[in-house]
DNA sequence: CATGAATGAGACTTCATTCAT
DNA sequence: TATGAATGAAGTCTCATTCAT
């Protein structure tokens, strides 16, 4: 494949996230993308297979980033709440650099969930298993509370995190700099305190 | 509107619920819905104007039920913590009630916010207010902190609650009515114990 | 089904016939059979699910009357020749009445079994085992030589009416009556002659 | 032309025969004969001008090797039963030397001579003609009965050798060198003495 | 109220062919 | 000669919605 072929492939990719981001993926028609990107309808399908792989594409390039993140954090020698800041930080700052990317993420592949059969599920879950990690190491050397499973722990921290990025991609008013990281502090807050001892 | 009439359309809608939840909004066809109902594929047409307002009409029936729960908890004399305790347990038990309508009411509304252009989002935005009048009643009677603003406290409630029925939804284990319960507490003593002084 | 909704098929059915033959199943879009049937293009598919499968029914519906054709010849106390006379009398008028209709099966079906990953293989060799059946009780009763296989001898006498019904279909001249009756004559003549003792 | 450049052109020729019999001419697609001869897309297009016109150097390269072996009959100085037992041998042994060659001529145009607008019915039925004259020379002198007109017997030795080969191009079970002999001597024998005096 | 036949716009996908390198 | 990326017209099939009965 020639650098050309793959810069192509690349515009579309990107093309794609606008669209996907701007009507929905169902909505949106893959015309649209052959349109915005500039290129024949035709070479999409050169590059990918359906509209959904697009999708498919889109997400697993950037949750591989994050399941790489969460390792990373996990691995680190911090402690938990250091830990899952990190986590949190990457996630937001992920928005903040792409946020249309981010917008098909959520909306279109980690709250969508029931509409591909659950094609997904397992690689979204992987990041839940991640962050319930940190969790249980946090438990098991005495700096969370076992009241609260860690599996659970990881739900209600993702769960978090994600909601208030839904709330910023609904949002008619852009988000500024401050906002973004005050969050980052306020998630952490709010949950390790209600995790830890 | 005769009674028969009213139970035809109840018919209907009941049976959305069902195809909805397995086959997911977009996947399925006016037709499922009229041969899961038992009823004739026109008759759809008759009671609601498009497969759309079939899915607006179970929302809305589900919603404001329980904008009328959190706004009951608002006006009660119980503390924050119980006020908070009182709206997961509601969301908790219409989901052990009808999993198949939370599922739908979460997956293809609550979830997908972008794909109907963002119809119900105001309608969804209420409950999120509600919970933010109760963390701004506790902050101003002193219960809770005033770091964290009641608008992001009241996202991340409402997230994490979310984000432990969509882990019920996707599991192919059923859960426990134990399970259930303790769901109820420790969202709220997670949560709680971050917001609290 | 009501009988206006069985007429509509019937409709959609006689225009393919029409299409076919003119256009070649390849060659012809839907929209074609739509048009000449004077129906919409949905209908086509409210009661078929496939273009092909609209000349599967073509051919089943014929090819069952003419394995009919050929069982009863068998089942008839007339000399072999008689009976093989019967066939390619059947077979010839079947033309002689709906020479487009035969056309379809033979250009389309019989003769192209190739393109439909042989769906129709065993009902066509349906037709040649009837035909081998006669030759056999022939040969058992001494009317025919046994030098020949009665399969072989089925596909040598087939293979000549359908060769004939083919240089008719497409020649540019129509065929006339008499060329028509003698055909059935000279087919069995040729081929009795050279399977008879 | 360089002797190289010939032998890709052949390479795909080769190629295009084990498609087109493996998946039919429609079903195929260019870079399915691109992929068997192991060159680039484009070169087939260097060749060709288009897919039709490798099915059409195909069939006419062996035809016109058959129209040389019926001329080649006709001209010698054999009886007519010896003629057309040299044209049924040479049409079998090109089966027996190329199975996959004969079932595209055979399936793809000579059986399916709808499909390209009637492009080598001419050709065809060059064929058909060369037996009709061998058949004509036997009647005039007398070894054959005038009740058949030869053009008629011409398309009932044509077809009856045709559909033996297609009895074996779909079957299942490879056909054994006895049967192939064994075919030019029935075919013959079946015809012949319906055409004899 | 009830039926389901009829409509037709719309979207995805395919693939023969072209062309720049 | 050789490559394979790029083009875009064309066609099948779907399905929400309408409507005559």
């Amino acid at each position: 494949m020639t650098i050309a072929a793959t810069e192509k492939r690349r515009v579309i990719l990107d093309a794609a996230v606008r669209v996907f981001a701007d009507q929905g993926f169902h909505t949106c028609r893959v015309s649209d993308i052959a349109d915005e990107a500039g290129v024949a309808y035709g070479l999409v399908y050169h590059y990918f297979s359906s509209k959904e792989q697009i999708l498919d594409t889109l997400f697993l390039e950037r949750w591989d980033v994050m399941l790489g993140a969460i390792a990373e954090a996990d691995a680190s020698r911090r402690s938990a709440r250091d830990k899952l800041y990190a986590i949190a930080a990457f996630i937001i700052d992920s928005y903040r650099h792409d946020p249309e990317l981010m917008k098909v993420i959520i909306v279109e592949v980690t709250r969508a969930a029931n509409t591909f059969g659950l094609t997904h599920l397992a690689k979204i879950r992987e990041a839940y298993a991640g962050i319930a990690t940190i969790v249980q190491r946090a438990q098991a050397e005495g700096q969370f509370r076992t009241e609260v499973t860690p599996e659970f722990a990881a739900q209600a921290f993702y769960g978090s995190v994600e909601q208030v990025l839904t709330g910023w991609i609904f949002d008619s008013v852009p988000v500024g700099e401050l906002a973004l990281e005050r969050a980052k502090s306020l998630i952490v807050e709010t949950i390790c305190r209600g995790l830890e001892r």
